[in-house]
RNA sequence: GGGCGAUUAGCUCAGUUGGUUAGAGCACUUGCCUUACAAGCAAGGGGUCAUAGGUUCGAGUCCUAUAUCGCCCACCA
């Protein structure tokens, strides 16, 4: 038997063992289709959020529903080493020691981010398990681990000797903090005060000068030249002539450009080809000289002169200062623009002109784009509208710069001697060759991951069965990241698409609609929610809460409401289980079904084949509102009442079947609780409800009529009811019972508790009528001190109904919806129609009495 | 500048291919401790669906503008 209160604790405390010792998770049973979900991995940089436990709780969802749909499923968890995040955390736990990285080494740093690894990875499998999530930990892999570390070389290679990979010397993305490369993606532009400095430039051998603007002065240490568009007419005269950069002095030429836009600033723009991308096109054009002024850390370096060793804000803030000495400043013009930070340790990013390691896009990209137009071959995206966030990011792409200068990640296959460069799997024989120190892009290695974790670059089993994966999870933030990755780099390598379906959530928010973030500190720690309120709880709360794509607002109140609903369903299942004390396998029989039970197996017959239908669909808002309503309001409101007054076994296997499949529907969203009460039925299928089968719509257990009869039986009673409160009638009345029908009349009596009620005739010369469609009942009391009430409730009633006939007879009588609207929905108008003329004649009739 | 989303009950959100009386949870009102559940039961109240046009027999839903909020991309010398 259920205990007394439903203990969420309690409930969840065990379970996921039981299922591991059992090996439910597990993958591999070759006599069914396979249904293949990779996860996206978590970086082993510390603790899930809220975000990680959306997005796995619906890959959980979808994996219990297929696998109790007789599919085999993989489910392949695993995680990602998250180079600069993780190598952050690293350098941070050393620093606090008094470990410098460097000093340190390689090799012990190495160790020391194994060791972090090993730790985090613990905590996030626990955290995994805290969910319920049914990963087939058989399969578990690590972007550094050896399978995968051959797989990144292997393609490193492979588009190396293509072409599509190539070193170069370009303007990329310097965080000075970590002291690394990062990618466009890495860097996020925020909105930041900063300034126009307006600067003198003067010609050569001239009192003359131009006026240039910029935000960064520092960086005039490494101007090679001026640049103005040749169509400006202001400044037509000056092409080809030399400029002085001011402070360095150094004499630099005019060049025409069009990158010199007329219509911003002054017009003219200073050019230091290398440090920023602009300018370095520039640069190529005019086959300027290229000065780096600052160091890796963003100190200025010996070409800034007197400013050689000061960091770059103290640098503009002197120069500036000297500048305005000298009046070679004009002006500071005040302004917002954004500026580049990095997306992991939040510096400001300085365009910085470096030899780096780069992914040639174009044609990856353009094979994507034309990937998409085949029907049968493109990722499917869910909801389709973020397909376009892809395609767009595929159409404007730019080079990748891969390469990271740091430690943890793949390190990079390329081997140097001297000039010679030697790109292979493993390093040349020779003597003398030393390879390349920097790493690759985190993404380089996810990019992968659907393939990567399937044995791939061998032709491995898993890769033929589970390969392209069916869906893919993620929200919409990591499209850019990784899920445009990933779909140019499995087709590339496989020919194929990564995972048919891309499945799209949102971002979780607070409850003012913010982002979750650590700066805000209002971040909620999943752990806590499933403490306060139990796993089953927190994922039908995150899963069932919005519309597919949408964000979500994380709200207490609603998470608590949902611990309700489920307090709900372990109580109509102690109510079950109570009546099923004695029950036996040999008393389970669908025999002899009463209208109620016919009823109650059609409503359910009915939600499995929306819930089916809504699951395949990935509307799991649909789904969990169509159960929900079900158990609330058919099965507990009505059927169980109804049940209290036929105790026979064909009631009784009606309630477990009822719940068996309600138990297994909710499964996918409640592991833990149906897993507990499915445990306590006295007949159950399989030893977990884990691998019981989903229910299935059955044609056969569909009776119209009698739900027909039923629903009218409920509306009546629902009407009785009203009048009763409406009319402040208390218990001092009888009824007049005018229902024929006995099995029916015997259903209302039951429910509205008239067994002491009934009156052969009136006493009162005036009774109320309750009235549905042909059900009639006279309620007989002393209506004397309400009889005004009741006059105007029956004026109200007699307005509103005219009103309604009136326009369903105007509807009905224009010839155009007449002839254009579908039959169906006439003939319900009719219906209606009828209805309410009926109902207004007993109105009318018995505002006569009253008169 | 380009793109996307949102605007529906006091709050948070649903609303399928257009079908005429727009739903849920929470909150609210009234009455109930009816032995599954007061974390509950019964019955209610509450919405000119952001605005203005249009298409249609019929628009929350489709089209065109506009407003407000949010997000993404690009630019920002």
């Amino acid at each position: 038997m259920l205990a007394k209160k439903y203990n969420h604790q309690e409930v969840e405390k065990g379970k996921y063992n039981y299922w591991l010792e059992k090996d439910f998770f597990k993958s591999g049973d070759l006599t069914k289709e396979p249904y293949c979900i990779v996860i996206p991995p978590p970086n082993v940089t510390g603790k899930l959020h809220l975000g990680h436990a959306w997005d796995t709780t619906i890959q959980d969802i979808l994996i219990r529903y297929k696998r109790m749909d007789g599919y085999d499923t993989l489910w392949l968890p695993g995680m990602d080493h998250a180079a600069i995040a993780t190598e952050a955390k690293v350098v941070k736990r050393l620093k606090e020691k008094g470990i410098d990285k460097y000093e340190y080494g390689r090799e012990k740093f190495l160790e020391a981010c194994w060791d972090w690894t090993r730790e985090y990875s613990d905590n996030i499998r626990q955290q995994w398990g805290k969910l319920g999530l049914s990963v087939d930990y058989h399969k578990e892999r690590f972007t550094l681990d050896e399978g995968l570390s051959n797989a990144v070389r292997r393609v490193f290679v492979d588009l190396y000797n293509q072409g599509l990979i190539y070193r170069g010397e370009r303007i990329i993305n310097w965080d000075p903090d970590a002291l690394t490369a990062l990618s466009n993606e890495e860097v996020i532009y925020k909105e930041d005060s900063g300034a126009f400095y307006h600067l003198k430039y003067y010609l050569e051998n001239s009192d003359e000068y131009l006026e240039i603007a910029t935000t960064r002065p520092e960086t005039i240490f490494g101007d090679t030249a001026v640049a103005v568009n040749p169509k400006d007419t202001r400044y037509k005269k000056y092409i080809g002539k030399k400029i002085i950069v001011p402070i360095c002095n150094r004499l630099v030429d005019i060049v025409a450009d069009e990158h010199a836009d007329p219509e911003f600033g002054t017009g003219v723009v200073k050019i230091t080809p290398a440090h920023d991308p602009n300018d370095f096109e520039v640069g190529l054009r005019h086959n300027l000289e290229k000065i780096i002024c600052m160091n890796p850390d963003a100190t200025m370096n010996e070409n800034a002169g007197s400013y050689n060793g000061l960091n770059r804000f103290d640098c503009r803030e002197k120069l500036v200062e000297e500048l305005k000495e000298k009046n070679l400043l004009i002006k500071i013009e005040p302004m917002i623009h954004s500026v580049g930070h990095s997306e992991r340790t939040n510096a400001v990013v300085e365009p910085y002109l470096s030899k780096q390691w780069f992914v040639k896009m174009r044609p990856l990209a353009d094979a994507v784009l034309d990937n998409q137009k085949n029907k049968n071959k493109k990722v499917n995206f869910v909801p389709e509208r973020y397909e376009k966030i892809m395609n767009h990011w595929m159409e404007i792409t730019y080079d990748w710069c891969i390469s990271r200068q740091i430690w943890w990640g793949h390190q990079i296959p390329a081997w140097y001697k001297n000039d010679e460069v030697y790109v292979g799997m493993d390093a040349p024989k020779e003597e003398g060759w030393v390879q390349d120190p920097d790493t690759l892009d985190t993404w380089f290695s996810s990019a992968l991951w659907p393939f990567s974790t399937m044995g791939w670059p061998d032709n491995t089993n898993d890769l033929e069965r589970y390969y392209p994966n069916d869906v893919l999870v993620t929200g919409y933030d990591i499209i850019p990241f990784w899920v445009n990755r990933m779909t140019f780099q499995g087709l590339h390598f496989t020919g194929k698409r990564p995972f048919k379906d891309c499945l799209i959530h949102g971002l979780i928010r607070d409850k003012q609609g913010r982002k979750m973030s650590k700066s805000l500190g209002n971040g909620v720690d999943p752990m806590d929610v499933i403490d306060t309120y139990g796993a089953d709880s927190l994922r039908f709360f995150l899963t069932t809460g919005t519309a597919p794509g949408m964000d979500l607002r994380y709200d207490e109140e609603k998470v608590k409401s949902t611990w309700n609903f489920v307090n709900k369903l372990w109580n109509a299942s102690r109510y079950v289980l109570i009546n099923l004390e004695e029950f036996k396998e040999k008393d389970y029989t669908l025999d002899n079904l009463t209208n109620e039970d016919k009823w109650i197996l059609t409503k359910l017959n009915k939600t499995i084949k929306e819930v089916r239908k809504s699951m395949d669909k990935y509307e799991f808002n649909i789904v969990g509102s169509t159960i929900y309503s079900f158990i609330w309001n058919d099965f507990c409101d009505k059927y169980i009442e109804l049940s209290k007054f036929n105790q026979n076994n064909t009631t009784k296997s009606v309630l477990l079947k009822v719940l068996t499949d309600i138990l297994k529907m909710l499964h996918p969203f409640m592991p833990y609780v149906t897993e507990e009460i499915y445990q306590k039925l006295p007949i159950k299928e399989k030893e977990s409800i884990m691998i019981s089968k989903y229910p299935i719509y059955n044609k056969e257990n569909i009776y119209n009529k009698e739900t027909k009869i039923i629903d009218n039986c409920l509306e009546f009673i629902t009407e009785f009811r009203n009048k009763k409160l409406e009319l402040n009638i208390g218990n001092d009345y009888k009824v007049i019972n005018k229902i024929k029908n006995k099995e029916v009349s015997n259903l209302i009596v039951n429910m509205l508790k008239l067994t002491d009620k009934l009156e052969n005739k009136p006493k009162y010369t005036t009774p109320i009528v309750v009235k549905v469609n042909d059900l009639e009942i006279d309620i007989d009391y002393d209506n004397s001190k309400n009889f005004e009430e009741e006059l105007v409730l029956l004026q109200k009633e007699k307005e509103k109904l005219l009103q309604s006939i009136e326009r369903r007879k105007k509807l009905l009588s224009n010839e155009n919806y007449l002839s254009k609207a579908p039959e169906q929905v006439v003939s319900k108008e009719k219906e209606d129609l009828d209805k309410e003329e009926k109902r207004l004649q007993i109105v009318e009739e018995k505002l006569k009495i009253n008169k």
